[in-house]
DNA sequence: TTGGCAATCTGTAACGTTTCAGTATACTAG
DNA sequence: CTAGTATACTGAAACGTTACAGATTGCCAA
């Protein structure tokens, strides 16, 4: 006779990770029962369910993730897709912390998944989908016709965006009101007497780089002032080349007299720009930034900034992928901060 | 007759995902050889070999990670386990992209487990372990004798540390010189006549606080230089308290007339602290800092920085854990990263 | 010819979970 | 007293993979 020692007849006991055999074994129910009477399932008796949570958080079962998603398909997990160049260092620290502090009470998990500025933005979206490797999907870098948030919409896949599209396609978002941040910012330099403004853009071809645009522009004709082009860099530019560029800039003689910056540490450099040209921060000239930690006011308190929370944005982003797994209407998770007032320093 | 149809007799030829079984069916092999097959066992013939991978390529095949995991209990996933609210923000994004660099082309994902200040930092790695959701986990702000890396080393899963600990016990690590970076600090510091000098140290507990001070002392002892003490504070202490202790510090008549400083959000708040209490960077002290993002030479031109590559120690950690989990040494898995020249920019 | 062995290949079971199609029991309606 | 039905439970199959224990074939030595 065969008398091979197989697992199905030996210790459900040792001191292995609990599974549901374990806890069928220690309740003398069936497999099939104790996993429906951890899920609340309604043909299970009202007893034997408290019964079987009850030996289930004593023993400390954990459903075994892989055995799940072999059988149902779903990872619980959240990708998190990142550009390994151009994001800003805050935010990726700070939109992961956002993001895990909603997730930290769920099941799921947060992978980040990568990706170079050589390759396409739509292969690590591809991989995960062809790979089932996500059950939902923050993207970054949001652009008005974004091939990333189509191609997830036509698989039906769950994702958040961070900054708006615009495609006529709805999904969740969530986006910081960067027409908003300009205009206040126009309005403010404005306020300081200021005339002639010069805009460091966000990346050229997101959507966010049109809305401050507008803003900018609008809040210009709204107060009178005017535009002094300063588009040959923006915030993905290098520090040295933004510095230099400023610099250039404000050895010409229409120099702008109010600089509207996108992010913290591109105004570092415009500030060093604008000290290059041997002009002074405050007098010749103002600058209004945006930032997400609060640290600028340190490098020169002439500075006036506007805080933008990069963890607010992870945990909105989480919330809104986590909604839509859950069921609700894409159209219901979209959410817009409006920026707080232009801030000052000086005194 | 029973006739309900199962997925055990139809296509195998379906748009969906190929597995195995469609390899099997594609190629007439077994579903045991085209598994071997794809691994290079070496008891499948050289043709069918080739044959098989021929057309795995060709139909995408990827692996389900699932099935594996269940049947191996590899997960192909390294963690990277983070302090929610101690880590500095250029660390968390610099080591992230320093890891995925490296996993790449591997078929690892990486996965962030975070845990906050008030729970026990082992809290997060028991949770690995216990659901064995990690190949392999990445730890920082290591101690000296660290609980986490007791841990995993008692139960036999790979990691690696970002910093060294000083147990006896031989696991994988990357650390930065820090004894290097502060003794050099003072040697400059003293190159420049600078006798009395202050040291903003690393978080207390951490090894790395030991390995600076201990550098600092020596070659305060070195140089013939004295220590005027400054732990009230440390780099995880907030920008503002810095920057306050700071003042007072600078305020006494017994002040110092040199920093050394071990993170450069830290050195903002002490430039501001000197400041504040009228005395001018350069010419009433001077400050020698870390920094892993080349800003602070754009905040004053006077501070002298060291470069350290969180992105750098990314990439070795990760290569630590795959290698350890590769079956190597892990005596042989460790490495220390020497600091650079100390940097200046006025002039 | 026969036995042995190397070289290739294959079926089955198992990992832990959920779903499908039941089964057993007790209760209700007629 | 029977048939129908609601309640509470259960075994088997399947998800995709790998490991184990064969099975088949051909070749060579004796």
């Amino acid at each position: 006779m065969d008398r091979r020692v197989t697992k199905k007849d030996d210790e459900t006991s040792a001191g292995e990770r609990p599974t549901l055999k374990t806890l069928a074994f220690m309740t003398g129910l069936g497999v099939t029962t104790v996993s429906r009477a951890l899920k609340d399932a309604p043909e299970i008796g009202a007893e034997t369910r408290r019964r079987v949570q009850l030996v289930a958080k004593q023993i400390g079962y954990r459903p075994n993730r892989a055995g799940v998603r072999l059988r149902t398909g779903k990872t619980n997990v959240i990708s998190l897709v990142l550009n390994t160049e151009n994001e800003l260092m805050s935010f990726v620290s700070d939109i992961i912390y956002g993001v895990t502090e909603v997730i930290a009470d769920t099941p799921y998990h947060l992978i980040v998944t990568p990706y170079s500025r050589s390759q396409d933005p739509l292969d690590p979206v591809r991989y995960l989908v062809e790979t089932g490797s996500a059950d939902g999907v923050i993207i970054s870098r949001t652009q008005p016709n974004d091939p990333r948030a189509r191609y997830l919409l036509e698989r039906g896949i769950p994702f958040a965006t961070h900054g708006r599209t615009d495609m006529g396609l709805v999904h969740p978002y969530h986006d910081f009101d960067n027409y908003a941040f300009a205009s206040e910012a126009v309005r403010h330099l404005a306020g300081l007497g200021r005339r002639r403004m010069a805009l460091l853009t966000p990346p050229i071809g997101l959507t966010y780089h049109g809305h401050t645009v507008n803003g900018f522009t609008d809040a210009l004709s709204e107060v009178g002032a005017s535009e002094v082009p300063f588009n040959t860099v923006t915030i993905d530019h290098s520090i040295e080349q933004i510095r230099m560029r400023t610099a250039q800039l404000m050895q010409r003689k229409d120099r702008p007299d109010g600089f509207v910056s996108s992010a913290a540490a591109a105004t570092l450099a415009i500030v060093a720009g604008i000290e290059d040209a041997g002009l002074k921060l405050g007098r010749d000239v103002d600058v209004v930034s945006k930032q997400s930690s609060e640290l600028l006011h340190l490098f020169r308190r002439e500075l006036f900034v506007v805080n933008e929370s990069f963890r607010l944005a992870g945990s909105e982003l989480a919330r809104a992928v986590l909604g839509w797994i859950g069921g609700k209407e894409p159209g219901s998770l979209q959410s817009l901060s409006k920026p707080g007032e232009v801030l000052s320093y000086r005194g």
